[in-house]
RNA sequence: GGGCGCUUAGCUCAGUGGUGGAGCGCCGCCCUUACAAGGCGGAGGUCGGAGGUUCGAGCCCUCCAGCGCCCACCA
């Protein structure tokens, strides 16, 4: 724990040979929350960068979409924190209305209790009391992944800010017209017993049947066909509606039909919403239960007979027979009492389309007139929020979401806020004996308009979203003007899965606009669904589901983390699996074993480079490259592309810093001088220690623990982001360096080709092109170590070439003198087949070359590098034949 | 019905008009003192199909097929 303390003691000598994230990541959790290294501070000085987190709900435990959302913001907001602003990541919860009522109403019923005979207060009681048991856990899980949120801050919909910020927001958009009362047909869901709002009804495809049946005219001179999936609403019907300018039923227009059960007389009407291809061209018209036939039922005051209880059993305003009735009995029992008159004229089965859900608990919705609900009018709210994301307020990434948004923005149609539960903000309006109505912040003791103290609150309470569009600003201290609201607001970026584009970002930015008269954030990060890597959702029954916590304990959260956001590219599913994991875990102790090895040979200290005029060629290679790194991270992490960035670090670290970079390095760091043993061990430190950092938001525990030990700073987390230096790029060392890679993958391709084991000692003499000659001087040793070559001999001029085997690498005749022991069928075959490779390229640009229009066309340069290429393929295709010829394979 | 996305190695996916990549998996050799949670090498692709633009197309355009998602008052 020494190194906790604050400096670290430089050095790997408490280094174990395995990383061990279990005994890391909690320890420096706890020290970063000790040390205050979440918490913000308004008017720092620094410039404000803020996250609200999308808050899971009280009822969640952690999962695999909380940690890939997560992950993502922590990453943002690590690195922003590095670059110096002043980094609020605010954290929350949301009391999430209907899934927690329905959770503890579940748990009651387990305890033999119903929970309307409990009563209002007594419910809430429990809910609360839950809140109290299990909406703390989600925040320690948050926190085992090593999330860097501001906890001083945490904030819950339903606590005393946030309900005072919903009533005053109520209080404003319903003063100011925005909020209406009305009595419309909505989506209900008789299983929750609630209305639901458009976003929350899910459509999906199912078998049903399509049952077209007859209304006999009142006067027995005919009849009329009409079709429906729903035939139990037939009970409901108080109309038949064809369209104006249909010539087959025009002469039926005005007249009536009878009910074959109630006995009713239904009028026949025209109506534009009817489409006459589709069925008999004839609709009944159920005002009660299908929204169409509302308007329908309006347009030709037709009555809406309510046939449906709140559970969706047949009411009494339905025939006896019927009544009690659950619907789907009711649609058999319809059906049959029709098939018994002789009335059905068809019935198409199974008959695909669709239907609404709840989103929450699965069950069919029905359209249902419920009697009063609320609805927040959106024509004035949807053009400010389009025109935001339209002209740039608000940016979108990827970009494509932009169309949604505002696509849907365009057909948003008034939104019902009520719902008819107990958990959740109880809607601020009043009622008083006299029927006055009206909104207020405070409770009221009397009606605001004629002073009657007989009042009642509106039994109702608001959807969960009226509360999340708020949480932007409500968690900042609106509606007072808080230091944090003044300095924070807007939010810089939100992160979120598409899931909740609509549900909740639009809103937000609606309100945000309405109350603030800003976005709510500047940028909209959209990122995909979690899935396994066969593309299906995760779920018990498959067995696919993966439990972030458990990753944790067994492979640490850096390992998730890495993983997850490896996988984040912009599309719609990010697949997960166990052995994405347990790769992003081997690049993790590959990273803490870079760092034995570099630290074993460094002194300690912040790093430093020697100057520019001692770098070797590949100081200067690996310098290049790691700026490359730098600029793809920064660069990618600058657009939200968190896979590429995390790409690309891997890459870097693994196949240029670690297989060559260390390895190049090791003979002057093992049998060099003292001095390049201090010099390259300078240059990798530099390099690796830049590179923890860059790594460092993405995995922020293991990058720390190695960090320590350079002695370079109290923690990386408050470290700086990396600067650039460009000037560190050098396209000349790594192409000469790329020479060296060639020769080194050319010998060890040769040695496997023979079989030949490492122990066997090569010899290796080559005869550079002019512009390799310095490369094989300074990299010698290198070259050696990296291609196991016992011996490297530079040629002066043409040696000869006999009993030994040639490679070509660039250009550059490779010699490896093995008589005797060369397996000359081997080797005639290796030659044989890079023979004809370089054969069936060469022919390829010739033909590219003949090509007139090519040659006219081509940039310049293009066609250059192609008779090069050529001319290089040719002199190899000739080298190769000759050899073929000396070893006598024809 | 409208819209968006996808189709590249066995699997999951990157890919900027100029000789097709990664991770995982597979085959072979190696316990070389950072790491066997490793190293090295290898096999494996007419880039969904058909046209077109271009000197040149995985990439740009059109059409087709298949898959996924979103929206919609398909009774």
């Amino acid at each position: 724990m020494r190194e906790v303390e604050g400096r670290a003691a430089p050095g790997r000598a408490d280094m174990s040979p395995a990383y061990d994230p279990l005994a890391t990541e909690a320890r420096w959790y706890a020290e970063w929350e000790r040390r205050g290294y979440f918490g913000a501070r308004p008017n720092s000085g620094r410039p404000p960068f803020c996250v609200v987190i999308p808050p899971p709900n009280i009822t969640g435990r952690l999962h695999v979409g909380h940690a890939l959302n997560n992950t993502l913001q922590d990453i943002v907001v690590r690195r922003r924190r590095m670059q110096g602003y002043e980094t609020l990541w605010l954290p929350g919860t949301d009391h999430a209305g209907i899934a927690t009522q329905v959770v503890v109403q579940r748990e009651l019923a387990r305890e033999g209790v119903d929970w309307r005979a409990l009563g209002r207060e007594a419910f809430l009681e429990r809910v609360w009391a839950w809140k109290e048991r299990y909406g703390g856990e989600i925040v320690e899980q948050l926190k085992a992944l090593g999330f860097s949120c501001d906890w001083s801050r945490l904030r819950f919909t339903m606590d005393e800010g946030l309900a005072r910020a919903v009533r005053v927001a109520f209080v404003r958009l319903y003063e100011d017209g925005l909020i209406y009362r009305g009595e419309r047909i909505i989506n209900w869901c008789p299983r929750d017993t609630t209305a639901l709002s458009d976003s929350e009804v899910e459509h999906r495809e199912v078998e049903g049947e399509l049952v077209t049946f007859r209304y006999e005219l009142a006067d027995g001179s005919g009849h009329i066909d009409v079709a429906t999936t729903r035939v139990e609403t037939m009970l409901g019907d108080t109309g038949v509606a064809v369209h104006p300018d249909d010539s087959r039923y025009r002469h039926l227009v005005g007249r009536r039909v009878r009910h074959p059960f109630t006995g009713r007389l239904l009028p026949v009407v025209a109506d534009e919403a009817v489409d006459p291809d589709f069925g008999t061209g004839a609709v009944k018209v159920t005002p009660a239960h299908d929204p169409t036939d509302f308007e329908i039922g309006q347009r030709h005051g037709l009555e809406a007979v309510n046939i449906l209880t709140a559970e969706a059993t047949i009411s009494d305003a339905a025939p006896e027979e019927f009544r009690g009735l659950d619907r789907y009995a009711a649609r058999k029992r319809v059906l049959h009492r029709l098939e018994e008159l002789g009335l059905v004229v068809k019935v198409e089965r199974p008959y695909l389309h669709s239907v609404g859900h709840c989103y929450r608990c699965g069950a069919e919705i029905e359209p249902w007139i419920s009697g009063q609900q609320w609805f927040v009018a959106v024509d004035r709210l949807k053009g400010p929020a389009k025109e935001a994301a339209l002209d740039g307020r608000l940016s979108f990434f990827p970009a494509r979401w932009v169309h949604a948004f505002t696509q849907w923005l365009d057909d948003l149609r008034d939104w019902n806020i009520s719902r008819q539960l107990w958990w959740g903000h109880r809607i601020p309006v009043w009622y008083c004996r006299d029927g006055h109505e009206f909104a207020a912040v405070e409770d009221p003791e009397a009606c605001r308009v004629c002073g009657s103290r007989e009042i009642e609150q509106d039994p109702d309470v608001l959807d969960t979203w009226f509360s999340s569009q708020l949480w932007p600003f409500s968690t900042l201290g609106w509606p007072e003007r808080t230091e944090d609201l003044e300095f924070f607001y807007p939010t810089s970026v939100l992160v979120t899965g598409y899931e909740i584009l609509y549900l909740w970002v639009a809103r937000m930015v609606m309100s945000g606009l309405y109350f603030m008269g800003e976005v709510p954030f500047r940028d909209v990060v959209i990122h995909g669904l979690v899935r396994d890597p066969q593309g299906r959702k995760m779920s018990k029954s498959l067995g696919n589901v993966i439990d972030p916590l458990d990753v944790v304990r067994t492979h640490g959260a850096d390992a998730l983390r890495f993983a997850l956001a490896r996988q984040a590219t912009g599309s719609q599913e990010i697949p997960l699996g166990m052995e994405y994991i347990e790769a992003a875990r081997r690049f993790a102790n590959k990273v803490w074993n870079a760092g034995r090895l570099v630290l074993s040979t460094y002194e300690g200290g912040a790093p430093e480079l020697p100057p520019p005029e001692r770098w070797t060629l590949t100081d200067r290679w690996l310098l290049s490259r790691h700026q490359a790194c730098f600029e793809e991270v920064d660069r990618a992490l600058e657009e939200y592309r968190f896979s590429d960035a995390a790409q690309a670090l891997h890459r870097f670290f693994w196949s240029e810093f670690a297989d060559w970079g260390l390895e190049a390095a090791k003979p002057r760091l093992y049998e060099g001088s003292e001095g390049e043993r201090r010099h390259a061990s300078s240059v990798l430190a530099w390099v690796l220690e830049r590179t923890l950092r860059l790594l460092h938001p993405i995995m922020p525990f293991v990058t720390e623990e190695v960090w320590q030990r350079f002695g370079a700073g109290p923690s990386i987390m408050v470290a700086p982001w990396p600067e650039p230096h460009p000037e560190h790029r050098d396209l000349e060392a790594e192409a000469r360096f790329g020479f060296a890679e060639a020769l080194v993958a050319e010998v060890r391709r040769f040695r496997k080709a023979h079989g030949l084991a490492d122990r066997v000692p090569l010899t290796v003499r080559v005869l550079p092109l002019d512009h390799q000659r310095s490369v094989l001087l300074e990299l010698g040793a290198e070259i050696q170590r990296l291609a196991t070559v016992a011996s490297l001999e530079v040629l002066e001029g043409p040696v000869d070439p006999a009993g030994s085997a040639r490679l070509s690498v660039d250009g550059a005749q490779v010699l490896v003198p093995l008589a005797g022991v060369l397996d000359v069928e081997v080797e005639r075959a290796r030659i044989r087949r890079r023979l004809e490779e370089v054969e069936a390229e060469a022919a390829r640009s010739e033909r590219k070359l003949a090509n007139e229009q090519f040659l006219a066309r081509a940039p310049a340069e293009v066609v250059e590098r192609e008779r090069e290429k050529l001319a290089a393929l040719k002199e190899e295709a000739a080298a190769l034949a000759a050899q073929l010829e000396e070893l006598g394979g024809g």
